[in-house]
DNA sequence: CAGACTTGCTAGCGGTGCTAGGATCGGGGC
DNA sequence: GCCCCGATCCTAGCACCGCTAGCAAGTCTG
């Protein structure tokens, strides 16, 4: 049934071109804009297209947010093999990543989204982030948990991300307090 | 004009019944139930009366707010006063606050609402509990600065809170993160 | 007691997420 | 070739949201 086949793979890049439109919307004008109706108007297809492609719009967010993952991940990746002070390159690329993209940074971390986290379900490019920041905290002196640690470390970098973006501290010094968490670990 | 007076005293004592109505709604089932109609409903006046008291909602999710930012520092206070290891209990203290209060504390420092915060004309409340965080850091080496220390150690605190409450950390352990954050302090 | 002002209400506006029910279109069996 | 059946998609609507206009009481002042 090379009808059916069809059918799938434009049911797929429809399914994309929703996630696609509904970060370009939420990047552009923040998730309060990102209404069902303006989305689906913007897909140019009716409401109830959305629901069956995404249960509800928690879904729609959670979709976009794994692709951004994928995107923070990459970007450390990247900071880590060209700069010559690796540790320092990743937590900048991660705290320019959330000034960067901040509508993308609160799906990933702050909104509810229903994702699996802390387990192996998680997504695959979730595990790798979390990886490159381990590298942050290398090499681990005995008897220090390089997990937790590195738990730790990104708590200090979502902390410095949520309270400047709300304004519960002032916006410069981002990289004096960057150079002084980084200072801390062991 | 005792009448006038009277009146007064008859709308503050309203304000505050608002305010306080509206925090025991957000704390049994949390911000999101919180809508003008319940918060009408529940302080037996009609919808437009809140609007009397407050510009709009954010208004009195400030002040629900104000009223956390008060209690947060009177525990740490109250922790570093009674125990023996001052700089663990008031940590503790923060971390306990965030866990018991979940709402409020999404009032105080995860939420939208406008409140001048890295300012002088901050709430006094908070600048005490900013006092508090300051004792957990002392003493300080020469050459930090201990205002910006306080300021990473509470991005620490804040983003062990909201991690943990999102899912993004698995929610055991957290003592053990604690106390490996506070060891890296110098 | 009359008028002005304050107070709090009902009703409604434009928006939200989500869904029921019907029209339309394509492919498969007779 | 025709008909039917299932998938697809839309219109219309539900119950709710934050917020406000405009009116009806009640209260104070002259």
């Amino acid at each position: 049934m090379s009808g059916q086949e069809r059918r799938e793979r434009e049911r797929a890049i429809r399914e994309q071109l929703i996630v696609t439109v509904a970060r370009e919307l939420a990047e552009a004008e923040g998730w309060e804009a990102v209404t069902t109706r303006r989305l689906a108007e913007r897909v140019e297809y009716s409401q109830p297209v959305l629901y069956s492609h995404f249960k509800n719009k928690d879904a729609i967010m959670a979709a976009v947010a794994v692709e951004g993952f994928a995107e923070l991940a990459a970007q450390m990746r990247r900071a880590r093999a060209t700069a010559e002070d690796p540790r320092q390159a990743i937590a900048e690329a991660y705290l320019a990543f959330a000034a960067a993209r901040p509508a993308l940074y609160d799906a990933m971390f702050s909104q509810a989204v229903s994702l699996p986290f802390a387990t192996p379900e998680a997504p695959a490019a979730l595990h790798a982030g979390f990886d490159e920041l381990r590298v942050v905290v290398r090499p681990v002196p005995a008897g220090v948990d390089e997990g937790l640690l590195t738990e730790v470390l990104w708590a200090g970098l979502h902390g410095l991300v949520t309270l400047t973006r709300g304004g519960r501290l002032p916006a410069g010094e981002q990289e004096r307090r960057l150079a002084l968490l980084l200072s801390l670990l062991p």
